[in-house]
DNA sequence: GAGGTGACTGCGA
DNA sequence: CTCGCAGCCACCT
């Protein structure tokens, strides 16, 4: 029996991330910095990874493949069901990757603080 | 309640 | 160029 777990505190900065997260365009990536310094937490970027970290749980599903390291780096493909799954979904968007890398990172660059210009 | 963890980043050697 | 170290903070055990 799964329990509520309402009693944490009714806001989190892993909601945070995972609504940043989801507004991220299709074919468009961005970096685990962004996202934190979006929230104002540049420096806690480790954070936003670690939010990454149970967005496989959470709902609706969050693009988790469109965010990657600031090297465009697909560091957390290993967490998908199949290493392929990330890049796949990716090339599927229009990205293509390079190595595990995201080939023209700065193109397909999403900046919340740019388009959501805060 | 305290301790450990991590899908990161920036800077120094 | 590559490699290593420290800071950072919410979540989990």
């Amino acid at each position: 029996m799964p329990k509520p777990k309402i009693n944490k505190t009714e806001y989190t900065f892993f909601d945070d991330v995972y609504d940043v997260v989801r507004l991220i365009p299709n074919g468009r990536v961005t970096s685990y910095g962004a996202i934190a310094k979006y929230l104002g937490s540049a420096q806690s970027s480790r954070l936003v990874g670690y939010a990454m970290n149970a967005s496989g749980k959470e709902m609706p599903e969050v693009p988790a493949h469109r965010v990657v390291n600031r090297n465009g780096l697909l560091t957390g493909k290993h967490f998908f069901n199949n290493e392929n799954e990330m890049q796949r979904l990716l090339e599927l968007e229009g990205v293509k990757v390079k190595e595990d890398k995201i080939a023209d990172f700065k193109l397909h660059f999403w900046d919340p603080i740019l388009e959501l210009d805060l």
